[in-house]
DNA sequence: ACCACGATGAACT
DNA sequence: GTTCATCGTGGTC
């Protein structure tokens, strides 16, 4: 078990001086996705989590999409019931369903009718590694939340997420700033390599895609 | 018909 | 240890 980090076991932890507000997201989806490297990924306990620990884990790899412009955005054909939520408020959760077996959750970005948002790829576990083992059926702590699949997997994050307000406190996943907490990952130097998107055929000519430079959990190099 | 994925196994170094 | 091919799966359009 990883005990270098236990802030967020502690009951006292209060993550609300911490999150980022709506006007962090509200901005263009390319600078957003950038400066959520680093940022931490929160869940809280949830009803089956007889532990009570948070699930934390430093965001390494992220991708942006737009709208209208963008053929591998699922907002490219505009307003449709699935795509309609990264057209709304900034700062809140885009969680879908894909390929019959993965959940994936974007940061929706822009503002209130411009679409866009900021997929994340692959997080640093920090906290509630246990369960993160446990979810993921697997005794490697490279593999546990190395894919945008594998995340949702080890955080427990399912469409019940879809729409959920990364910015209030009483959210059950949020986003908090890492450099206002004394954690040791983030702390040095970092890179940020851009390159194409993982995965898509439309688009693959933009470098959308950021991930900080030689991370161990980045979802590939 | 199309997919912004992950697990597996094969076939390479 | 890598890379490649394949398939399961289900929502969207």
């Amino acid at each position: 078990m990883n005990k270098k980090i236990n802030i967020f076991t502690d009951k006292k932890f209060n993550p609300e001086s911490y999150i980022l507000t709506r006007s962090f997201y509200e901005r263009d989806t390319e600078v957003v996705a950038k400066e959520l490297l680093g940022k931490i990924l929160l869940v809280k306990p949830q009803e089956n989590d007889a532990r009570g620990e948070f699930c934390a884990g430093r965001i390494v790899d992220i991708e942006a999409y737009y709208g209208a412009n963008d053929p591998a955005s699922h907002a490219y054909n505009g307003v449709t019931p699935r795509s309609r939520i990264m057209f709304e408020t900034p700062g809140i959760a885009y969680v879908y369903f894909c390929y019959g077996n993965h959940y994936i959750i974007n940061a929706v970005s822009e503002k209130y009718g411009i679409p866009g948002a900021a997929m994340i790829r692959a997080v640093e576990p920090l906290s509630g590694l246990d369960l993160m083992y446990e979810r993921r059926k697997t005794d490697s702590l490279t593999n546990l939340s190395s894919g945008p699949g594998k995340l949702t997997m080890a955080f427990g994050i399912n469409k019940d997420f879809n729409g959920l307000d990364l910015t209030r406190a009483d959210s059950k996943v949020i986003i908090i700033d890492a450099s206002k907490l004394n954690l040791i990952p983030g702390k040095e130097k970092t890179e940020i390599i851009s390159c194409p998107r993982i995965g898509i055929k439309n688009g693959a000519d933009k470098l959308l895609r950021f991930y900080i430079k030689g991370n161990n959990f980045a979802s590939h190099k």
